[in-house]
DNA sequence: TCTATAATCGAACGTAGATTCGATTAATTT
DNA sequence: AAATTAATCGAATCTACGTTCGATTATAGA
């Protein structure tokens, strides 16, 4: 076999969502390429041609997800919704997304260390591998700036319901991180065929949470 | 060198500890034997001599971080205070202990999945390997069960409060989650030279969770 | 003091997995 | 239709890591 005809062919985002899958299943260190690969009915080498290497890949995995959380979130927390119902459509959005598609969300928190491992190609490793890794750092970083900003829409919006007065004082980092870690462990444990939708789920989140924040 | 001289002798639990803080920072794949090993000061081939593999270290470490979260949380329910207080008190015993021990509470997290991926031994395996095996499984099975009545501790101290009154009708199981997803992402994100403490950073998210509880 | 056991090491083994390379075929452009 | 580029594969390479083994030295028990 060579090159497929055009129906049967394999596009990043294929990949990048049967990866997202296999990282879920296994974590990125016993995750294999041949695994991933195979999950798009390819061969390891073939990965080759779509991602320079493996840490690459991973990364790709990883801004997809974050891409997409930031574009639901983003257009809630710029409307003129009062505070309370901004943060509630924004928790609502959020763990829905999580639990339409756990293999992201679990690899938003359990891959990112995988991410920051990541090593520097030795010395002696040619220009273009030494190329090839400052891109990467430098992606890598800009994920990271996005995945503060991320949680900075959290922020502002909780920030302005508390200065408004319709949220209690309270320290908004610790909140925004303790409501985050909440939403995080829905991806851990939702099961679609579990007793509750992600809908029912997420309104729940948002009951509790919103009676804890507001004045 | 051969046998250490007593006092630089290594024992088990060093070595748990030492493995928890190699496996929050490269995760259990990652992790090498060898690193583990020169985190106290030995050979990966010593490492052999107190457990029988990798697989068992990391199972041995979950077991210490689950065995001192439960001895923590267990007195305070079984106690007579009221729901709101006993509440209270396990969280931030909970939450205190995680910022007192990130590199256990990152494993408990973490690395769960890896003691699930662990594979049975090949067909051709020795019969020591298959019977070390199944105890590994046993154990494992332990485990679960530990960590399941973990969260159960939770779940009846909040139907209790429901059942009195004190607290809001609600799901009590998705509370829970909610609760304890929010206490896992404390042992991520906590930094001990960060702005507060954790004993700080326990009352804020028990005032949070306490507040979208009560009644 | 003699023996058995505990703790340690260096070296060697086997294997699995990321990556590379050259060849091969499909699609696209000229 | 010729030439170029895209997508794929099998096979080979290289390395790193878990684990085993035999030897060596400390400690504990008789």
């Amino acid at each position: 076999m060579a090159r497929k005809p055009a129906d049967q062919s394999v596009h990043r985002d294929d990949i990048l969502r049967a990866a997202a899958e296999v990282l879920q299943r296994s974590g990125y260190e016993a995750a294999t390429m041949k695994e991933i690969a195979a999950a798009v009915n390819l061969t390891a080498a073939s990965l080759y041609h779509h991602f320079r290497n493996k840490d690459t890949l991973l990364l790709a995995v990883l801004e997809l997800g974050l891409d997409v959380a930031i574009r639901k979130i983003e257009p809630i927390a710029a409307s003129d919704l009062p505070s309370d119902q901004k943060l509630r459509q924004m928790i609502c959005v959020h763990v829905v997304g999580l639990t339409e598609n756990t293999a992201v969300g679990a690899a938003m928190v359990f891959e990112i260390r995988a991410l920051m491992q990541v090593k520097a190609p030795p010395k002696s490793a040619s220009a273009e591998d030494r190329a090839a890794y400052a891109d990467f750092v430098a992606r890598r970083e800009a994920f990271f700036k996005q995945r503060d900003h991320f949680e900075d829409v959290f922020r502002v919006v909780v920030r302005e319901g508390v200065e408004r007065g319709t949220f209690r004082p309270l320290d908004v980092p610790i909140f925004v991180k303790t409501l985050l870690g909440a939403h995080n462990w829905v991806g851990v444990w939702y099961r679609p065929d579990g007793r509750l939708n992600g809908a029912q789920i997420a309104e729940m989140i948002a009951d509790t949470m919103l009676k804890g924040v507001l004045a």
